[in-house]
DNA sequence: CAACAGGTCGCTG
DNA sequence: CAGCGACCTGTT
């Protein structure tokens, strides 16, 4: 991986698994807009950042290296080795179609609040939907960041700016129908009871999951996506409809209750269950596996 | 117009 | 504690 700055622009060479595409659409993050010459801008920790994808490099726009390093190297994961996670998972022929197909995915690491209260806005959801509600809540309840030809730009906002959201301003403007009370009491929970999300960190991954649950819309797979997707734990395996199809498809061959198939992928696929999710979620929705 | 979509909650037995 | 219906909203 070589990383180096260019007129304004971070390049990105030698990276054998970056698809700006995949990374986006892959269903874990909902801030990201497809821009018309293919690339992707995204907004994280109030900053924009467009990314590129060109023939062997990845250009990335409004960054500097010196920030990149600070804040984008670990949110797209840069320091972790997707060959030799590849490589582990290979055992399973079917998971190698998968990975195949989606090579350029990464896992990005994403903030513990933001993805807290998108991933309660996503229960039995759907993306364009969900990327709207957080669009909303970004631009009424967030900071102003800065405007291009495209659009403007707004900060997810933190959880006191969040708290000036009614529940009834959460249905009416942000649409987020019957999620709007849980939206509402996980945020006044956290306030009231001072509870520090970065301090979560360091828990056990079960602890973790047990302390995440207590949140009012966080279920299990909730939960899950939480912790794959902004608290690095890469070993669990979110169980949503579409990988319950793909796994009980390609896998287990039969009808399977959602916790059997937690179960069955931890034991096929170990400490990357969390990876292998993310690929065969992305194979299995293009491709529509089971439906 | 009914069905459906990236689950969770709350109530039963 | 497993099982099951209800639930906003917007599209098909």
């Amino acid at each position: 991986m070589k990383l180096y700055e260019e007129n304004n622009l971070v390049i990105l060479e030698d990276v054998e698994n970056f698809d700006a595409r995949a990374i986006f659409t892959c269903g874990q993050a909902f801030r990201w807009y497809e821009e018309k010459d293919g690339s992707f801008t995204t907004v994280h920790l109030g900053r924009v950042l467009n990314v590129l994808n060109e023939k062997d490099r990845v250009v990335f726009k409004g960054t500097n290296l010196e920030e990149f390093k600070e804040i984008w190297v670990d949110y797209f994961d840069l320091n972790t080795n997707y060959k030799e996670i590849r490589k582990t998972l290979s055992g399973n022929e079917i998971l190698v179609n998968a990975m195949e197909y989606g090579k350029g995915i990464r896992i990005l690491n994403q903030n513990h609040f933001e993805m807290l209260i998108s991933f309660i806005i996503s229960a039995n959801n759907m993306i364009p939907r969900i990327k709207k509600s957080i669009e909303v809540i970004s631009m009424r309840y967030g900071k102003f960041i800065c405007e291009d030809e495209n659009r403007k730009y707004y900060s997810f906002p933190t959880v006191e700016e969040l708290s000036n959201a009614t529940v009834e301003d959460l249905r009416e403007f942000a649409k987020v129908g019957f999620r709007d009370k849980r939206i509402f009491d996980t945020v006044n929970m956290i306030l009231n009871d001072k509870i520090d999300l970065n301090s979560f960190e360091s828990l056990e991954t079960d602890v973790l999951r047990e302390e995440l649950l207590k949140f009012s819309g966080v279920g299990n797979k909730v939960a899950d996506c939480i912790m794959l997707f902004s608290y690095k734990r890469g070993e669990v395996f979110p169980v949503d409809v579409w990988i319950k199809r793909v796994m009980e498809k390609l896998f287990i061959k039969q009808e399977t209750p959602v916790k059997k198939i937690a179960k069955e992928a931890d034991r096929i696929f170990g400490k990357y269950a969390g990876y292998a999710q993310q690929y065969l979620f992305y194979y299995g929705r293009e491709e529509k596996i089971g439906k």
